[in-house]
DNA sequence: TTAACCCATACTTAATTGGTAGGGATTAAA
DNA sequence: TTTAATCCCTACCAATTAAGTATGGGTTAA
């Protein structure tokens, strides 16, 4: 039960950015600060580009900035957008015939509703350096 | 971030268990009423023994038991045998220089709690038919 | 003695993770 | 107008993990 690289390197740099708002920064600057692999970090900065979460200016001088204020934009936003809806067990949300009575199913039905209840009620200015 | 099958047979077959309580029941009864592979099963079965969650009897008409009381045994603990210790993400828990000013640590360290408590606070005697 | 069970280890196959490679498109500045 | 820095896109690849199989042995009640 872990999350991926994936998901920390997106928060990482969506708290960079979050740092920056709404100030604009580049690919480079953050993957340096953050230990990230350039290429790696624009495909993950892809998918926030195409989920609304941030915007990107192109040519020289461009970069990427977070659209929203960091105190509007909760950290299981950023981890649904990189890692697929919050789950922690495959079956659950799918169809299964012995859905109402599996009691395995309580656990994780239970706990997936814990989990995103936890990512949903922190954000990102509480995670930021000037608060 | 999920958790793998593993998990969910083995949580599956200690529930079965739980609903036997005190009394054995064979690996192939389990097996066949959870529709799990008996070889996997029976690896599995074998990390529970190991951790003394389980006692097994060999022989014609063995099988294996539950220990303790299903009310005495709690979920978290029938998953951390199989995956190992929980929490969300690799660094959690481990060395890092920048530990005490990471701010995406800190969302993994609080949700790694929560989870915890989540899984921890959920008793076997809590799925099982008869309560 | 034999059938039904437990026990251990090695192997296999498929999917996922965690990237890299190589290029193209856009734009500010020299 | 050229150049250089940036964003953008797709395909590829290697290592790891998940999920199970195969094989064979040991134990014990009937």
């Amino acid at each position: 039960m872990k999350f991926s690289t994936k998901a920390e390197y997106g928060l990482k740099a969506i708290i960079n950015l979050a740092n920056a708002y709404p100030e604009q920064r580049s690919i480079s600057e953050i993957a340096k600060e953050e230990r990230i692999s350039v290429k790696y970090l624009e495909r993950i900065m892809g998918e926030f580009r195409k989920s609304d979460l941030v915007k990107s200016s192109k040519g020289k001088a461009g970069g990427y900035a977070l659209i929203r204020q960091p105190s509007r934009v909760a950290v299981g936003e950023v981890i649904e957008i990189v890692e697929g809806p919050i789950s922690p067990m495959k079956c659950v949300g799918m169809d299964c015939a012995k859905k109402h009575i599996c009691p395995s199913g309580r656990v994780w039905t239970k706990l997936g509703a814990q989990i995103k209840k936890t990512l949903y009620g922190i954000k990102l200015s509480e995670l930021i350096r000037s608060n």
